[in-house]
DNA sequence: TAAATTTGTGTAATCGATTGTTCTTTGAGT
DNA sequence: ACTCAAAGAACAATCGATTACACAAATTTA
């Protein structure tokens, strides 16, 4: 095993000072050209890779982002992280990507374990059962840019990135309308969390511009961020629900996409045809929707292109000027409805 | 904006050195209780959080992994990462995880950007593309850990984790054999990939074991480390060109679970009946086996214990003194196979 | 009681790169 | 020829924690 090279060595080989190697690495102006050329060559010739610890520690800056995802088992996340490091791998960053289970007390870990290693910024998006934000405030009074995605907290003055969840459930909703449907029920998410607040304002929207009454008893509230199976199985259990009321829906509006899976599933069983008794759209357009049949309409979220967004945020952030006011910055994206024959009635449009 | 307190602020305040701090906080046996006591009661009210920086330059280890996954696009590598977390975070140690895309040259880089950061080990999964290993020995040579899981290098000595593939292959077509099928097909991996050779092994040993006959037109060897999307119309297309054969087989054992959703959408379409006239076993256990219809049976590879147990060789190679003769170990996983309906013939066994 | 340990801390070097401050040399301008 | 500025590089401090070594005081041992 060879011991690394380090500055001294190839100034030592030079006759020159660490510190004259150190601004030639650099391409200071005052460094003389052959100075400069003799060092880059030693440098290449004893492979010479620079201690970036030793650098951090100096310059006080790790070049390393923390990225904070609830759970990376959904590919809304995988994507997320591969549209960040598009962006800031060119400005030599590197990632390290946390999960907080959903759990505020592993997100307040993770938390301190980045500010810990000293990472240059947070990019996080908050667990589902997180109502308390100071763990987010700590990052930013630490001085650490903090940048939030798709789950903000309201309450947290930092740049943001969110998807337009209203306009995904309004879209959504006006789709299965023109679709000819006339009883939609909703499976809402969690009301304290954003989206899904958003997404049945947007359900609720939808339905009062087209004069759809509007039936309390069609909208199911319950925990839609949990295991994958559960989501189905309560998918099942909530078109069971739906099904034996007096007033039975002609479509089901799903805040996720894995209670629409379990729906269909159970429908499929039950022998009720989709779309024609039942049209059912799902939101995020995960890969099981085009797989199930029918086909899943969903809410397709352009997560690669919020990671990108979100690193972009930081790297503004990063080159703001300490002195300049703080004003946190909100970027909204667009969602799609990607149509499939789960809410396809009218086949010849 | 506070900045933050080091171990001489703490010195300064108690009157003590810097150096009496550190052994302090650190439980040294030569400094006294009081000492300790007045240490840690000050490095409390300050919020003392110690600059990991300076300690990692000091002592030459960062206290970070790096993991490089071909593509965390698959739920496979989060499951894994997952594995691997749970198991060293108890000993300190943070994960930056890098995708290779698949591609030797991204591979390199990224094997690059860990080293310069000086990661206390990596863990790694070979790209596809990958048929030379230069620079994991690089990793090496700098006298770095080296841990692979599921795609290994075969000529490279570095502790590994893999799961059984030949098994895997064996008990997947023997299933089939007992649910009667004896014309049996194989979407084959490249064979220039380990684990894709071994389930082809399983395959072939299988059929013989149960002398069944082999004909060459039923194996179809292609690229199944590809977009999701592409491998599933992958998928159609061989199953398409094994119901142009002459003898059309009555079971396809498939390497990856999307060629294998892609055969069984394509069946559904031409409405071939599954599995009484060709019956399906795919390979990974996706969640979207268990959402399409029918169920798609599978081999489950265990993928968080893969993580644990590639965990568990670093922190064995960490602790192992460097004098000892290194001898790279390789653990082994059972897989198992997940029945569903696309195979179960005998439906009342 | 003298010698030998043990105990509790201080001193100072070190990890490797960076950077503000000299210092010397060279060259231009008058 | 002389002043002054710029160019090129050395000096030395610094980032914060760690640790080999030194040293005095306290305690034990003989």
């Amino acid at each position: 095993m060879k011991k690394k090279t380090t500055l001294s060595d190839i100034a030592k080989k030079l006759n020159v000072t660490p510190s004259t190697v150190s601004r030639a690495l650099d391409d200071h102006p005052r460094i003389s050209d052959s100075t400069k050329k003799a060092v880059l060559k030693i440098a290449h010739q004893f492979n010479y890779q620079p201690n970036n610890i030793a650098s951090a520690l100096r310059k006080g800056k790790s070049n390393i982002i923390g990225v904070i995802v609830p759970t990376s088992d959904r590919q809304f996340f995988a994507s997320i992280i591969r549209g960040i490091e598009e962006i800031v791998r060119n400005e030599g960053y590197s990632l390290i990507i946390c999960q907080s289970d959903e759990q505020t007390s592993k997100e307040k870990e993770k938390i301190d374990a980045l500010l810990q290693i000293q990472v240059d910024g947070i990019i996080a998006s908050v667990a589902k059962e997180t109502t308390d934000y100071d763990h987010f405030k700590k990052i930013r009074n630490r001085g650490v840019p903090l940048v939030l995605y798709d789950r903000i907290g309201e309450s947290l003055e930092a740049n943001a990135v969110v998807i337009n969840d209203y306009m995904g459930g309004y879209i959504a909703v006006e789709h299965l309308i023109q679709q000819g449907c006339k009883k939609i029920a909703h499976f809402a998410g969690q009301q304290h969390i954003g989206i899904y607040q958003d997404r049945m304002r947007g359900y609720l929207e939808a339905m009062k511009a087209y004069n759809i009454p509007f039936n309390e008893e069609w909208v199911i509230e319950s925990d839609l961020i949990d295991d994958t199976q559960k989501i189905l199985e309560l998918g099942k259990e909530m078109t069971q629900q739906l099904l034996n009321l007096p007033e039975r829906p002609d479509a089901i509006f799903s805040a996720s996409d894995f209670a629409a899976l379990g729906a269909i599933q159970f429908l499929n069983e039950k022998k009720i045809s989709i779309p024609d008794e039942i049209a059912l759209v799902g939101y995020s357009n995960d890969f099981a929707s085009s797989i199930i049949e029918p086909g899943l309409t969903s809410i397709d979220q352009y997560t690669k292109q919020m990671g990108n967004m979100a690193a972009k945020h930081f790297l503004n952030q990063i080159n703001t000027k300490s002195g300049e006011q703080f004003t946190p910055e909100l970027t909204l994206l667009t969602p799609e409805l990607v149509i499939r024959a789960s809410s396809l009635r009218n086949k010849h449009v």
